[in-house]
DNA sequence: AAACTTCTGTAATGAGCGACACAGATGAGG
DNA sequence: CCTCATCTGTGTCGCTCATTACAGAAGTTT
């Protein structure tokens, strides 16, 4: 052991919790009090460990990012790219949805921050009222037809959304109209058309 | 007009001018001060006008949605549910690749904030990290011959991300296991096959 | 021109934030 | 057992935030 007086945590149990919080309420509105608190430890024990509240969150994404790549350059491996792809959207399936450690991804997420609640979930409704819209529509398409009957309203509108919400994602990291509209064109193959099964 | 002293500024261009810099940093980090200095008022004329942040915001998105919504509701005028979609995420890459108010989309980001540009940063080159791999074993695969010559691996590798941060949005609101293996399902058949063209 | 209503600018308030100074506690090495 | 390096808890620092009190300015109405 170290000399002097020990830690009176577990480094990688107060990450888990740090990474918990973060999770739940992204970077910025994670305040350092509610961080402690959920790690049970004192802000100066925070600031010796980690340096600061950064240094607390890059040392979560680093760990946090550790056992990603490894599924990522697992599914890489994979004989095909069509393959690989396939196994990386399983994971990210499988990962985004369990509760442990809160839901979805911190870094596909970004880190996104939502101090107030009723901001965050009047653009929620928002948002909802564009996907009902879409929804209403595919199922009036398979009244009328353009739709197979094994067309799924509610699933085909939530892709859409998250297609839509990926293109504002890349929007903001820079990509262009054209590269917008390749991510279209990609997205439009997944589209069922008119006589297909779904 | 009205009895008293009249408003000294335009509303319509100060919801201009208040939209691009919640684009810009979010809900949460565009700060009151800020927002007027933007704005060219002081805080007491904001408060007189909107009630209070929240009020200004929730202006600025009514505004928003407007204009977008019309966009919306004329694109699903379409004959078919597929050509709607089309032309939705057609006006989509071009409205979120617009310079004007800054990029990317209100009402699908989130609100989300980056009040700390480091942490930002951090997280983008991150995902960069991800695109990057993928990246390489598009380009690995055009070489290896399952993937046509003729398939763009960095459009893909964009494509792939999109669908990725779409996922994580949806599972964030509330989407569980099967209905992100179904998004994944549909992003699939946008995935050009062995012998495809792209 | 006088009265009244509304807006504007200055400046302040209280709350919460990240970060840290300090003294006491704790264990290892000599 | 004593010294020393490190950790812990209490308390506090300066700063920024959203919000508002107050007094003066600017029009409309009479």
């Amino acid at each position: 052991m170290t000399i002097g007086r020990p830690r009176g945590f577990d480094t990688d149990e107060a990450l888990d919790r740090a990474q918990s919080v973060f999770c739940r309420l992204g970077y910025d509105a994670a305040s350092v009090s509610e961080l402690t608190k959920s790690m049970g430890i004192n802000s100066p024990s925070l600031y010796a460990a980690f340096g600061n509240k950064e240094g607390l969150f890059r040392a979560v994404m680093d760990r946090y990012m550790l056992q990603r790549v490894q599924y990522l350059e697992a599914a890489l491996e994979a004989s095909t790219a069509c393959e690989a792809v396939q196994r990386i959207l399983a994971i990210a399936a499988r990962l985004y949805s369990e509760e442990k450690n809160g839901a979805s991804c911190l870094v596909m997420r970004g880190g996104a921050t939502y101090g107030c609640t009723t901001v965050a979930d009047d653009l929620s409704s928002r948002r909802e009222r564009v996907e009902t819209a879409l929804r209403e529509r595919f199922r009036q398409a398979v009244v009328d037809g353009d739709l197979s009957s094994h067309a799924d309203p509610v699933a085909l509108a939530r892709y859409v959304m998250a297609v839509l919400t990926g293109m504002a994602v890349q929007a903001d990291e820079g990509a262009g109209r054209e590269d917008l509209e390749q991510i279209a064109a990609f997205a439009m193959g997944g589209f069922p058309a008119a006589g297909e099964r779904t």
